[in-house]
Formats: structure tokens, sequence, C-alpha cells
RNA sequence: CGGAAUGUAGCGCAGCCCGGUAGCGCACACGCCUGGGGGGCGUGGGGUCGCAGGUUCAAAUCCUGUCAUUCCGACCA
């Protein structure tokens, strides 16, 4: 068989270009650094967003939109956000165009159209959310306020890479405002435990819980959570992030609430968000050497049916059945009913495109009584009487889903590694990879220091974290507890 | 934003050094044969050679600039 792509093994990230591409997931755009969805991507995406917004409105959260330019000053109230995504700010500066009189048909920004005051396209939305929260919060009745926009922001970045880091990404951002820091900060662990719970039954990728150092924390945040992830490749990737964002906002913007005691006192915040990088991270979870990989309950065709050699009467009589039991049972299943395309290439094209089960249905089999069924995470074929393979089918995804989850697990699992020294930490960062548990004394300075000397960063103090003495492995100094470092996407 | 490489048909590439008719494979269209893992033969269509300047009788080819992509660094979700 022809391949398609660039094998893991010579080069990785030849293989997430070529996997991106090929199974036409997304493709660069006339635009720097931005990328273009293109359907087949965009129906997974799709499905990712319908599953965390009906998982958001059952946690009590309402949807709104904000707009996509903030004024700079009021960008710039929060101190500390302001200077942390300052460096990589569009800005709006004009408003119109005209003819340019020295270049006919050319068009110039119009000098006369400078903008009284510059407009930021968000980053991130705080600023501007916190601004209008200032006027819909006056009392402790007002609260909690439970907001989540789905959203554009950009971020001008220097290095890009499709789905992974764009410059203009789409993800959804919750804001919420809360009376007492106890519920803020209930609220922030909550929607981790939800993003966790998202990634592993929804994405079957498997994630570690944490709290970022205070190097790593989100600009304007007391405390920021991650759910970190490992790539077949041995790096990590951040999937989603929950911030505490204590009383920062609400003090920049001046928001307060009576109390029951008609005492003023200022909000408490979240924020928290995914982003189309997670479509990044469901690539390099569970994808292979032939193409995407992806797991049932997020795969926008779930099964295909591919008559073999080519379509015929009692070919499509038994298709046409199956697929209407299979819709009835919630199952998304497509007909490959080209009779251009050859079976061999059906398969490999199916394939590349990740659809978890594909159904071979020829007249030698039908004879029999039986269908092929193929499964795309082991590439696995089985002849399943006609009669029992909706069943089957339907048992199959759900096997799918988990073997995907588990393997994962198993491969993330033999890849964290506990090191004493800055030897070891060196050698298994360059022989094996993943993520490495070891000792650290706490300070940003040596927590730098380590990341010069070997590109990994710490990429969380694990939430369920043992407590064990020991030594910073690069100081010396004494230390509680291990914290995960990886290199990192 | 610094270093390197690349940009020629939808995709992958050759041609460039040494200036002179724009080529190959795949894909595409049509026909015939085929048909259980990316078929075979034949015929055919498709090009502002990334873009803008310059040198020259003549530029895909030489020079300058610019844009984009990939990789490496710094930065970052």
């Amino acid at each position: 068989m022809a391949k398609v792509l660039t094998p893991r093994a010579e080069d990785y990230s030849q293989w997430y270009n070529d996997i991106v591409k090929k199974a036409q997931l997304a493709e660069n755009s006339a635009v720097r650094g931005c990328m273009v969805i293109k359907p087949t991507g965009y129906a997974i995406w799709e499905n990712m967003k319908s599953q965390l917004d009906r998982m958001f409105k059952d946690t009590g959260h309402v949807n709104a939109y904000f707009p996509l330019f903030v004024p700079k000053s009021l960008f710039e109230a929060e101190e500390k956000n302001a200077e942390g995504f300052a460096k990589e700010c569009a800005v709006v500066t004009h408003y119109r165009l005209r003819n340019n009189p020295d270049e006919k048909g050319k068009l110039m920004v119009d000098p006369d159209a400078r903008l009284e005051e510059e407009l930021v396209v968000r980053p991130t939305s705080e600023a501007i959310i916190w601004n209008t929260y200032k006027n819909w919060i006056n009392s402790y009745r007002d609260l909690p306020l439970l907001i989540n926009q789905w959203a554009n922001v950009v971020r001008w970045e220097m290095r890009t890479r499709l789905f992974l880091r764009t410059a203009e990404f789409l993800w959804q951002e919750g804001h919420t405002a809360h009376a007492t820091k106890e519920e803020a900060i209930e609220e922030t662990k909550m929607i981790l435990d939800l993003y966790a719970d998202f990634a592993e039954n929804y994405m079957a990728m498997p994630v570690i819980k944490g709290v970022k150092t205070a190097n790593e924390r989100f600009a304007g945040a007391d405390d920021t959570y991650t759910i970190e992830a490992l790539m077949q490749d041995g790096k990590a990737l951040q999937a989603g992030t929950s911030h505490f964002l204590g009383q920062n906002f609400a003090k920049a913007f001046e928001v307060k609430f009576s109390n029951s005691n008609n005492k003023e006192e200022y909000v408490w915040a979240t924020s928290w968000g995914v982003s189309t990088r997670l479509m990044g991270g469901l690539i390099m979870t569970h994808s292979d050497d032939d193409g995407l990989v992806v797991p049932p309950k997020l795969a926008a065709t779930q099964v295909v049916i591919v008559p073999i050699p080519k379509p015929k009467d009692e070919i499509d009589e038994v298709a046409e059945r199956i697929m209407v039991e299979l819709k009835a049972k919630g199952v998304s299943v497509k007909y490959d009913r080209d009779a251009k395309k050859r079976p061999g290439f059906k398969f490999a094209e199916h394939e590349l495109k990740g659809v978890p089960v594909r159904l071979g249905i020829g007249m030698r089999d039908l004879e029999k009584g039986v269908i092929e069924v193929a499964r795309r995470d082991t590439k696995e074929k089985n002849s399943i009487p006609v009669d029992g393979v909706v069943d089957h089918v339907v048992q199959l995804l759900d096997d799918i889903q988990n073997n995907l989850f588990n393997k994962a697990k198993a491969y993330r699992d033999s890849h964290i590694t506990k090191a004493d020294s800055m030897e070891e930490f060196k050698s298994i960062l360059e022989e094996k990879g993943g993520f490495i548990l070891a000792h650290w004394d706490g300070t940003t300075e040596t927590e730098i220091k380590i990341k010069e000397l070997t590109k990994a960063t710490i990429r969380c103090i694990p939430l369920d974290n043992e407590k064990e003495a020991g030594q910073c492995i690069l100081t010396g100094k004494p230390s509680e507890q291990r914290v995960l470092f990886a290199k990192a996407y």
C-alpha cells in the first residue's frame, strides 16, 4: 500500500502536518499563522463543542457574546494581564481605507481615519467582560454569575502550527463571578474536573490534573489549574486551563456587590477555556502512520459501509437496511456507494480520515450470511453474521472508545518516570521522553534554570500528589513533593 | 523576531549552476479492459514558474526587495 503520510518514526512533526492536510482537517490560509478549518476537521470540533456546551449548561452556565475589540484603556486596566498579553496583541488603529492617489486600483489606510483610541483585538476577554459585569452585579442576589462564550481570539504568534498554535483560534471562555473566595475556587476546580471528564471520556485522552507554578500561571490569576496530556512523541500538551482570578479583575474594574449585611465587597472571579488546540491533542494521542484515528464519540461518521467490489442491488439492499437500524440506535453511518472507486482505495481513504468502523459487504460474504467488520483502532477484521451486525457494531464502537483510552493511558502511565538527579533527568528526557517526576525547591529561579538546561518545564504540581520529602534535583534544597516536568508543545 | 531551507499544473517534484520551445509522476476528463486492500492500456485538458522591481535582444534560470511555508532558536495556549 502506498504510504501517504511520513511515518511517525521518521519525522513526527512532518507526520502531524501530513495528517492534518491529508485527512483534510485544516490548511494554511492566505493570512500568516491563520488556518482554514475544513469541513472534515470542523465536524470533529463541532462534536467537541456541542458536548462541552452540554456539560457547561448542565452545570448551570449560560452562553453570551462579547465584542471582538477591546478599547486599549480597558485592556490595560488589569496590569498583570495586560502585560502578559501585550507582546502578542493585534491592534486596530484606523477605521477606513481610501483609494491610493499614487497607485490606481490600490487602496491605502486613510491617514485621516485614525481612531481616537486604539482597539485591541481580544487575546482573551477578561477586560471587556469585567467592564460589563460591573454594570450587572450590584447585590449578592446577582451572584453567582456563570457565563460562557464561544469565540475566536487572536494572539500574534511568531511561530505557528495548525491547531496547536495559530494566530487566530476558536475556543470557549467561561467567566464567572462569585460572592466568596471558596465558591470561586470550587468553580475553578469543578471546571477542571469537567475538562478532565471530557478529555478522558470523549476524547479518550488521559490527562493529569494539576496546579501551575507561579511562572506558568495565567497573567492576572491567583492560581491556574491545568489538564496535561502526553503526546505520542513524549511531549506534553496543555489541553485546558481553569483560573482562579481572586479579586484581581474585580478590583481593576470596580466590580462590587452588597452582601446580605449590606456591606460592599469585591466579587471573586474565575475564567477557563479550551480551544481548537484540543484537535491537535486528539490527533497526536491516537492517530497512526495510516492516518487519523478518531474516538467514536467524536467521529463525524462512526461507520462507513463499502460495497465490494462495487454497488449492486443485493448489496444496496443489505446496506440500506443496516443503515436504517444503525441510525435508529443513534449511530452515524455513511454508505460509500461510489462505483468509480475501488474498494482498496476506499479502505485506505476511510482509514486516513479515521472512520472508527468499516463494514465491507460483498457477494461472497453475503452468500455465507456474513459481513466484514473492520475496526480502525486495531485494524482487526472479522466476519459477523448479517443478523447480528448492528448490535455488534454498537458494542464495537464502545469497545473502540475504551480501547483508545486504555491504550493512551498505558502509554502515558509508562512514560511517567521519577528522576533523582539532573543526570538522570536529562537522560530520561533524551532517551525516553514523557513526564518526569522530580523534586524542585519551589523557586521560579530554579524552574527557569532547569528549563535553560533541559528545555523541560514544570507542567504542573499534580492535584493528587503524594507528599514525599526529598531534595531539589538542581539545588539540593529541601522539597516536600515531586512536580511534573516535561518538554511541552 | 534571529538563523537555515524551500516556493514551477490540484499534489509531489525535475529544469536554475552554464539565460533561448515549460517537463515528469500522481490526480483530473473521456474510452476500453478490470474488479475482496490505493488497478491496466490508450487519448486528452490544465502553467501570471510565489509576488514586485532590475539586468538583458531574450529571465523559471542572473541581481535586489518582498510575501508565504518548513525546520532550528527566543516567546507563547
